[in-house]
DNA sequence: CCGATGACAAGCA
DNA sequence: ATGCTTGCCATCG
Protein backbone atom coordinates (compact mmCIF):
# COMPACT_ATOMS: atom_id res chain seq x y z
CA UNK A 1 0.00 0.00 0.00
CA UNK A 2 0.88 3.43 -0.78
CA UNK A 3 1.90 5.89 1.90
CA UNK A 4 0.41 9.90 1.48
CA UNK A 5 3.28 12.59 2.65
CA UNK A 6 1.69 15.11 5.23
CA UNK A 7 1.58 17.25 1.91
CA UNK A 8 -0.18 14.52 0.30
CA UNK A 9 -2.71 13.60 3.00
CA UNK A 10 -3.60 17.38 3.36
CA UNK A 11 -3.73 17.69 -0.28
CA UNK A 12 -6.33 14.67 -0.45
CA UNK A 13 -8.44 15.91 2.17
CA UNK A 14 -9.08 19.00 0.65
CA UNK A 15 -10.07 17.49 -2.91
CA UNK A 16 -12.51 14.95 -0.79
CA UNK A 17 -14.09 18.23 1.03
CA UNK A 18 -14.67 19.44 -2.79
CA UNK A 19 -16.53 16.45 -3.84
CA UNK A 20 -19.37 16.84 -1.03
CA UNK A 21 -22.16 17.31 -2.75
CA UNK A 22 -24.59 20.03 -1.78
CA UNK A 23 -27.06 19.84 0.67
CA UNK A 24 -24.61 16.84 2.42
CA UNK A 25 -22.17 16.91 5.15
CA UNK A 26 -19.54 13.84 6.08
CA UNK A 27 -17.08 13.50 9.35
CA UNK A 28 -13.81 13.13 10.18
CA UNK A 29 -13.30 9.57 10.19
CA UNK A 30 -15.08 9.21 7.27
CA UNK A 31 -12.91 10.82 5.40
CA UNK A 32 -9.81 9.77 6.65
CA UNK A 33 -11.02 6.46 6.38
CA UNK A 34 -11.03 7.13 2.56
CA UNK A 35 -8.05 8.37 1.88
CA UNK A 36 -6.57 5.49 3.50
CA UNK A 37 -5.98 6.61 7.21
CA UNK A 38 -8.85 5.04 9.14
CA UNK A 39 -7.26 6.55 12.64
CA UNK A 40 -6.45 10.25 11.08
CA UNK A 41 -10.05 12.07 11.90
CA UNK A 42 -8.10 14.04 14.21
CA UNK A 43 -5.78 15.44 11.38
CA UNK A 44 -8.37 16.17 9.18
CA UNK A 45 -9.97 17.97 12.00
CA UNK A 46 -6.52 19.82 11.99
CA UNK A 47 -6.25 20.21 8.44
CA UNK A 48 -9.76 21.63 7.90
CA UNK A 49 -9.28 24.59 11.00
CA UNK A 50 -6.12 25.97 8.88
CA UNK A 51 -8.31 26.10 6.02
CA UNK A 52 -11.54 27.30 7.17
CA UNK A 53 -9.77 30.73 8.10
CA UNK A 54 -7.46 30.93 4.90
CA UNK A 55 -9.33 28.83 1.90
CA UNK A 56 -13.13 29.53 1.50
CA UNK A 57 -12.60 27.63 -1.95
CA UNK A 58 -13.35 24.36 0.32
CA UNK A 59 -16.91 23.90 2.02
CA UNK A 60 -15.31 22.94 5.83
CA UNK A 61 -19.05 23.62 6.79
CA UNK A 62 -20.41 20.14 5.07
CA UNK A 63 -17.62 18.29 7.54
CA UNK A 64 -18.87 17.29 11.09
CA UNK A 65 -18.18 14.84 13.59
CA UNK A 66 -19.67 10.79 13.13
CA UNK A 67 -22.45 12.22 15.49
CA UNK A 68 -22.94 15.39 13.48
CA UNK A 69 -22.52 17.54 15.32
CA UNK A 70 -20.81 20.91 14.03
CA UNK A 71 -17.64 20.58 16.39
CA UNK A 72 -16.22 23.17 14.13
CA UNK A 73 -18.22 25.94 14.46
CA UNK A 74 -15.82 28.20 16.51
CA UNK A 75 -13.40 27.78 13.85
CA UNK A 76 -15.49 29.70 11.14
CA UNK A 77 -16.58 33.87 11.11
CA UNK A 78 -18.91 33.32 13.30
CA UNK A 79 -19.94 30.44 15.52
CA UNK A 80 -23.01 30.42 14.13
CA UNK A 81 -21.66 31.01 10.22
CA UNK A 82 -21.47 27.13 9.95
CA UNK A 83 -24.86 26.25 11.09
CA UNK A 84 -26.38 28.84 8.95
CA UNK A 85 -24.37 27.64 5.64
CA UNK A 86 -25.77 24.19 5.93
CA UNK A 87 -29.38 25.42 6.53
CA UNK A 88 -28.92 27.50 3.55
CA UNK A 89 -28.48 24.16 1.68
CA UNK A 90 -31.68 22.54 3.43
CA UNK A 91 -29.69 20.75 6.04
CA UNK A 92 -31.79 21.30 9.42
CA UNK A 93 -29.84 21.79 12.21
CA UNK A 94 -30.81 21.01 16.12
CA UNK A 95 -28.84 22.16 18.82
CA UNK A 96 -26.19 22.09 17.13
CA UNK A 97 -26.28 18.78 15.53
CA UNK A 98 -27.60 17.87 12.25
CA UNK A 99 -31.07 16.52 12.09
CA UNK A 100 -31.89 13.28 10.09
CA UNK A 101 -28.01 12.64 10.08
CA UNK A 102 -28.05 9.35 8.86
CA UNK A 103 -29.61 10.53 5.62
CA UNK A 104 -27.50 13.54 4.81
CA UNK A 105 -24.21 11.90 5.42
CA UNK A 106 -22.23 11.49 2.47
CA UNK A 107 -20.04 8.49 2.21
CA UNK A 108 -16.79 9.27 0.41
CA UNK A 109 -16.07 5.57 -0.19
CA UNK A 110 -19.17 5.69 -1.97
CA UNK A 111 -17.89 8.15 -4.06
CA UNK A 112 -14.50 6.77 -4.46
CA UNK A 113 -16.46 2.86 -5.72
CA UNK A 114 -17.78 5.14 -8.50
CA UNK A 115 -14.30 6.65 -9.58
C1' DC B 1 12.84 18.34 23.58
C1' DC B 2 8.65 17.64 26.40
C1' DG B 3 3.95 18.19 27.81
C1' DA B 4 -0.58 19.87 26.61
C1' DT B 5 -4.13 20.54 23.23
C1' DG B 6 -7.21 19.58 19.48
C1' DA B 7 -13.12 20.77 14.00
C1' DC B 8 -12.22 12.82 16.26
C1' DA B 9 -13.70 8.08 17.26
C1' DA B 10 -14.46 3.72 19.53
C1' DG B 11 -14.74 1.21 23.83
C1' DC B 12 -16.19 0.54 28.48
C1' DA B 13 -18.62 1.29 32.95
C1' DA C 1 -27.95 7.49 27.48
C1' DT C 2 -24.09 9.95 29.85
C1' DG C 3 -19.39 10.27 31.00
C1' DC C 4 -14.56 8.76 31.27
C1' DT C 5 -10.41 6.49 29.00
C1' DT C 6 -7.46 5.26 25.29
C1' DG C 7 -5.51 5.54 20.56
C1' DC C 8 -3.57 8.53 16.93
C1' DC C 9 -0.54 12.19 15.39
C1' DA C 10 0.35 17.05 14.07
C1' DT C 11 0.88 21.57 16.14
C1' DC C 12 1.85 24.78 19.92
C1' DG C 13 4.05 26.92 24.13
Amino acid sequence: MSKLDKKDFTQAVYQMVRYIPYGRATSYGAIAHAIGYPNMSRLVGAVLGQVSISDLDIPAHRVVNSQGILSGKDAFATSTLMQELLEAEGIKIENNKIKNWKSVFWNPLDEISLL
